[in-house]
Parts: C-alpha cells; sequence; structure tokens
DNA sequence: TCCTAACCTGAAGCTTCCTTCATCTAATCA
DNA sequence: TGATTAGATGAAGGAAGCTTCAGGTTAGGA
C-alpha cells in the first residue's frame, strides 16, 4: 500500500453537476462496504469502483490515488463522531461536570459504536494513510469543545481545561478502542460504559474546587 | 501487504546452531531498524535481509513470509512492556492502591516511551499483521497480573479486580497513545505522566471501601 | 578425515494492482 | 441545433516486491 504522497491529495476534479457528485457519493460509500467485505487487504481500486457502479477512471477522476480515497473514506466517519461530540458539548454548557461526563461518554461510545465494524474496518486502514494526522486534526476540534464546556461547568476546575479534556479524551478512546479489539464486546459493553463513567466523574471531582474543600475539612 | 494467512505462521525451521541463532536475532533487529530508518511502506524482505548481513533466502528459512516476520518483531517488543509490568505488579503486592497506581504508571510509561521511534513504527505495521491478537494476549496477560496486585491491596475494592484492571488499562493505553501521536510528546510527556496519575488515583480511591466510609460521614 | 546435516546464497519467476489515457457519451448553453 | 464542457469508460502499461529453489558453504560427529 503506497505512503500517502505529500503532493496531490486534493480532490483532481470537483464534482459540479449533479449525477458526479452522485458518483463521488457511491464511491465513498462503497469503499467502506468493500472495506466490510473482503478487508483492506483486497481492497483494490478497481473492486471499490465496481461496487459503486462505476469504472476505475471515474474514481481517479476525484481522487487521485487510492491513499487519498480511503483518507477521504477515514475523514468522512471521524468528521461523524467529532460532530457528536461538539453538539454535545454546547447542549451541556453550564451544568454540572458530573452531567457532562455522563452525557459526553454516551455520546461518544454511541457514536463509535453505531456500527461496530466501520470502526474497526477503518483502524485497519488508518495506519496506511496517515490516519493520525485526520485523526489528530479531529482530536484538537474536540479537545477545544470539551474544554469549553468543562469551563463552563457550575463547579470550578482547578487544573487547565485543555490538560482535563485531553485525559477526558484519551480515557475515552482508551476505553472504546479495548472495546472494539475485545472479542466479547457485547458482554462488556455496559459494565464498562458504566464503569467509564465512575472514572472520569471521579477525576473530575478531583479536580474541582469542591474536593479541594471537602479536602480540607 | 499480505494478509497475515493463518496457516504457516510459524518458524519454518528452528535455528540449532549457534550461528542460526545469530541470524534470527540479527534479523529481528535488522527488521526494527529497517521501519525506523525508511517506514514500513518500504520495508521489503531483501531490504531486512540485507540490514542483517543475511540474504533473503535465509531471512525465508525462519520467517515463512513478510507478515510473521513483522509478527515475531511485535511481540518481542509487547512482551517486553508486558515482562515490565508484570515485574511492577508483584513488587508492589500488599501495598495502598495509590502506591501501585504509581508505579504502575511510571513503569508502564517508562517501558513504553523507552523509544518512543519503535513503539510508533510498531504500531504502525500492527494492523497489518493481525497486531490485534497479539496485542490482546498480552492484554490478558497484564490484566491478570495488576487484578492479582489490585486484590491484594490494603483497602479492598468494592468491585472486580479484573474490571477495574481493565479500566486502569484502558486509561494507560489511551494516555500513551495519545502521547506517541501527538506532535510535541516532550513537552507534554511530564505533564501528562502526573495527571494520569491523578485520574487513575481517584478512580481507584472511588473502588476502595474506605471511599464509602467516607461518604458516609 | 570424510560424511551428513545444517545453513546460506541471490537471481529470477510470478502475481498483483495502481494508474493512465485515448475515446466515447451526456449535459449545458448560445 | 451545434458547440463546448463535464463526465464516464476500461484495456493495457508498468513497477514493485514476495517467495522459491537449485546449488554452494560450513560445522560437527564417526
Amino acid at each position: 500500500m503506497p505512503q500517502p504522497s505529500l503532493a496531490e491529495l486534493e480532490p483532481r476534479k470537483l464534482p459540479v453537476q449533479a449525477r458526479s457528485t452522485a458518483s463521488v457519493d457511491a464511491i465513498l460509500k462503497a469503499t467502506i462496504q468493500v472495506l466490510l467485505k473482503v478487508g483492506k487487504e483486497r481492497l483494490t481500486t478497481t473492486r471499490v469502483a465496481m461496487r459503486a457502479g462505476v469504472s476505475v477512471g471515474t474514481l481517479y477522476q476525484y481522487f487521485p490515488n487510492k491513499s487519498a480515497l480511503l483518507q477521504a473514506a477515514l475523514r468522512r466517519h471521524l468528521d461523524g463522531v467529532t460532530e457528536a461530540m461538539e453538539r454535545v458539548c454546547i447542549e451541556q454548557t453550564g451544568r454540572t461536570l458530573a452531567e457532562m461526563a455522563t452525557a459526553l461518554i454516551n455520546a461518544f461510545l454511541e457514536a463509535k459504536m453505531r456500527d461496530v465494524k466501520t470502526s474497526v474496518a477503518l483502524y485497519s486502514v488508518s495506519s496506511d494513510v496517515d490516519g493520525a494526522r485526520i485523526t489528530r486534526q479531529n482530536g484538537v476540534r474536540a479537545n477545544a469543545a470539551i474544554a469549553e464546556m468543562l469551563a463552563s461547568a457550575r463547579e470550578p476546575l482547578t487544573r487547565d481545561p485543555k490538560l482535563v479534556a485531553s485525559m477526558l479524551q484519551s480515557a475515552m478512546v482508551g476505553v472504546s478502542r479495548r472495546l472494539l479489539e475485545s472479542d466479547e464486546l457485547e458482554k462488556q459493553f455496559d459494565a464498562v460504559r458504566e464503569e467509564l463513567i465512575v472514572l472520569v466523574c471521579s477525576y473530575l471531582e478531583a479536580c474541582s474546587a469542591r474536593h479541594l474543600e471537602a479536602m480540607a475539612r
């Protein structure tokens, strides 16, 4: 699988007519479907095009190479998750830390696990395609949203909100990855979700001013 | 990159004389070196063999295919980290939860970050090689060690030690991954390590019987 | 010393896919 | 309706690299 060449990762041609936007969309959907059906090792550009009902040539009209295609699919998926989190963060402005944590975790796991297979499949291509960059970009977006939410909490934080947000993200991503790689996801899911809430709430409690008062007493 | 064929992942021939064990070792070391120098996309079996000072044929005498080679390298590295954690878990038997957490986190980060570049490079091949299985196996080993340590703590836990251990692992791995993928690791490392200790300690506190007493008061 | 098994060599076969481009069709506009 | 641009096609070029195997070299036992 080719290393993402730094040049030429942008779409070769922007779709203007209706039929071409339809093609691009079909191609992106087909990418995921092929990934799920045959795995990344046997995902070929020809196969994706066939599945999308177009020819390879068409595919190459909108994606300069295979890598760019996979990146686009990955970005689409991650953006969905990030947007879900941003929505929650706005929703929860001004609430308590515990409410925030619960809502955030539920939204995150919900979005990630909506279709588990896609998440897993995309994880597997991520490293072939400089997925780290895309992941990082989304991470930064989410971090800003979470930090802002935290800063608005009833209980003031005693620490840098960005750092705290970063820890929450690490914990959430760590847990979801472990779940996704686990072979008995169903069995563990609910218990682990509850436990993650406990984990995060305990931490936030420790980061809040109220905690200091409690210690002083 | 070929999907790991389920058949034939075992070494083709076991080294018996001294020179062949030396070859195998050199090949494994060369694998990492090549990975670091040219990246996984340009890692070829021929290049690894050259770097190791042997011919490709020799390489294929001990590894049935490229995938098996990478798996072996990955397993070697992960085993090192796991062993470090097992050592700490035994060392910390009978201590307090806070002591355990601190020691565990320090050992883990130390082992993972000893050579950051190797960790990152191996993450990148992991998905080409069914690294999830190897990761899972090591995860199970570590889980057992951590759970046993936790069960021996001064403060009795109010929860299943395996679940608690699992959360610790998720948090630690999540944090280390985020650090490894970050572009300013050095700057954040110490702050994040401290914060991880706070995170884990708060959680363990919440899981301990003492916490319930405190709540009752 | 001689023989056998272990070990090593590396050119070449073979497969797999990415990507191009010359050519064709459909849509839009004057 | 004719001209122009957008969109689609898919056979074939070409590169890359994994893996083999026929034939050599080294080590250790009898």
